[in-house]
DNA sequence: ACGCTAAATCGCCATATAGGAATATGCAAG
DNA sequence: CTTGCATATTCCTATATGGCGATTTAGCGT
């Protein structure tokens, strides 16, 4: 259950470079890529990634959550719901309200990684207007 | 109107993360989780991602292809063309074919990091069912 | 000009999914 | 058991998107 961890294919150092390194083009499998795809669906969509977002901050209870995203009660259950089999977020149930956490910590890097992209490519654009 | 009663910040982190990774929790804008949402969707898709796998190679043209990726020519042109305005992939013409390339050096760390994730839950899934 | 090839685009269909209202379920208090 | 709150689920509609055939556009050689 606990891993003390043993920094899983080096992902973790490799972040903040954006150097050229080109691994090798390993060929992944249709299915693998299947399963890839769906992990990503599962960040490809705005109330998903707000509620992702509000997460960060600590656990939320679903109506928290609710008021948090901007939409309405049955979209943040089924987007939760979204988001748990993508294995994303844990639910448990606290009494009467259900509590929600990120169990996933890629979800960070993964996010991470988009913001910094965006930034840079907001960036180039500004420079490219003003230049 | 109600506050999170239970844990501040402290116990989710404990269960799912080493220590240092826990970036402030800023609160994204709506109008930046969209930009974000539409990246990960460009990665939503296992023809793309069939694409990319392949450009990681190096160089293809669209011919190469769409044979690599088990589907019509009509379909990779249109997801290539979501590739681009994504700003994943660069297109330069070259003669009468079209060579395409990798041009965002997050897509690496990106489906990095999907992967060693896929890797450990099928682990954990297998280890589940041995015992 | 013509034909040929590579790639992009269009039209259509089928499916997936986000949104919302209404309803059902689970749980605790009285 | 009944009431009330917090979530989940169901049903529905609108839209987005993938796949495919057919057509169009673009560039090279003749």
């Amino acid at each position: 259950m606990k891993h003390p961890p043993p920094s899983p294919a080096g992902t973790f150092l490799n972040l903040c470079m954006p150097s050229k390194t080109a691994p090798p083009p390993k060929a992944l499998s249709d299915a693998a890529l299947v399963l890839i795809a769906a992990r990503f669906r599962a960040l490809a969509e705005p109330v998903r990634l707000r509620l992702l977002n509000t997460l960060m901050g600590g656990e939320r209870n679903v109506t928290q959550l609710v008021e948090a995203s901007g939409t309405g009660q049955a979209n943040v259950s089924k987007h939760l719901a979204v988001l748990r089999e993508a294995g994303m977020i844990a639910m448990r149930r606290e009494g009467l309200t259900t509590v929600c956490s990120i169990s996933d910590p890629s979800v960070y890097q993964l996010c991470e990684i988009m913001c910094s992209r965006l930034r840079a490519d907001t960036e180039a654009r500004a420079r490219a207007l003003d230049g």
